[in-house]
RNA sequence: GCCUCUGUAGCUCAGUCGGUAGAGCAGGGGACUGAAAAUCCCCGUGUCGAUGGUUCGAUUCCGUCCGGAGGCA
């Protein structure tokens, strides 16, 4: 007998109908949305996150959106605590959790049960990495890894990154356990989720493109700009900076160029952005897709949604 | 009408003293455990404008034609 608390999930790049697609699938099975958005979580940060609005909502609760200052930082390890409790509490009062996002890290986080160190990061000596990483380079940060946690170290080695060695330093000096242990230890308790997923993804990567370009232009119309200046002259936390939307347009607010470059400049950071994401959803293998170009309408495609969900609800 | 320059990857251009070519950008693929809308890794065959000629061999030299830019009338 299967006790677990059954959810949905619904992944996939930006602009290509999460939002949409979760609210019906809400409506239909008694549920309430949680957000998987790490940056739809600031308040003020409306029209270029693409926050879901009042009518879009269409009266389903929705969790984790809207409720963080942009001068706070946020992370997957409170992300996943943050949706654990909604899940229990959505569950309790007898409903379904529908997680709809598009931040992968956040939802496999969740959904493959990862356990986070309790310990808090340490944004000095990571800073200070950071420096080291620019004066002395990788290599340098490589090998301080490299005594203590080979093992990292090696697979860290043609990667080059240098927030994953930073992080994996950082940890070992404060917890006194490799990154490599931890890791290893984050991924042994079971799920207490039975799982529904649902992706949405186009066939023709120029369609979802297309509908890229085309919402950029709707977000200046609605008033993007003026959002941005009213961003641009607050406080930004170091995760709100990096919102796609904000920073593109920072050049024009200062007067170095045309609101066109910019705009340009945002829809290619954002096709970018849908092409990282894809990559990251397709290696799941338990994502059942769905592609609106290949649909006649949003009921053909929302019909087999239900046909997908109905089988996992019943049987998964 | 004449003269000069120009036509090479989706775009901007390099280059081949004649042996079928390479950068940047765009684009594609991939990685991903506390900033993830982040941070990184890998990937360049294209009738070298068309057509004749010279040549063992032409994208490269020559002729003609077509397209673009400028100058003189």
């Amino acid at each position: 007998m299967n006790n677990k608390i059954k959810l949905i999930t619904v992944v996939g790049p930006t602009a290509s109908g999460k939002t949409r697609l979760g609210v019906e699938l809400a409506k239909r099975y008694n549920g309430e949305v949680i957000s998987a958005d790490s940056m739809q979580i600031y308040k003020g940060m409306q029209i270029a996150t693409a926050k879901p609005t009042i009518e879009e909502m269409q009266g389903i609760p929705h969790h984790l959106v809207d409720f963080l200052e942009p001068n706070q930082t946020y992370s997957v390890a409170m992300f996943v605590d943050d949706a654990r409790k909604c899940i229990e509490d959505i569950s309790s009062r007898g409903k379904i959790p529908v997680i709809v996002g598009g931040t992968g890290l956040y939802v496999d986080s969740l959904l493959n049960n990862i356990s986070f160190h309790e310990s808090q990061r340490d944004t000095e000596l990571s800073d200070r990495l950071w420096e080291l990483y620019y004066s002395e380079g990788i290599d340098y940060l490589l090998d301080m890894l490299r005594k203590f946690d080979g093992e990292s170290a090696e697979r860290l080695e043609t990667e080059k990154n240098p927030k994953r060695v930073i992080r994996a330093i950082e940890f070992y000096k404060t917890t006194g356990i490799t990154i490599t242990d931890q890791n290893k230890n984050s991924k042994t308790g079971e799920s207490p989720y039975s799982v529904v997923k649902l992706g949405l993804n186009f066939e023709d990567r120029q369609k979802l493109y297309d509908r890229i370009n085309k919402r950029v232009d709707l977000m200046a119309e609605a008033g993007l700009v003026q959002e941005a200046k009213r961003v641009f002259n607050s406080e930004l936390s170091f995760t709100s900076v990096k919102a796609i939307g904000y920073k593109e347009l920072f050049p024009y607010l200062k007067g170095e160029l045309p609101l066109e470059e910019c705009i340009e400049k945002l829809k290619q950071e954002t096709r970018r952005y849908a092409k990282r994401q894809i990559t990251w959803f397709k290696r799941d293998k338990e994502i059942n897709w769905l592609y609106p170009d290949k649909a006649d309408s949003f009921e053909q495609l929302f019909e087999q949604a239900l046909q997908i969900t109905d089988k996992g609800l019943t049987y998964g």
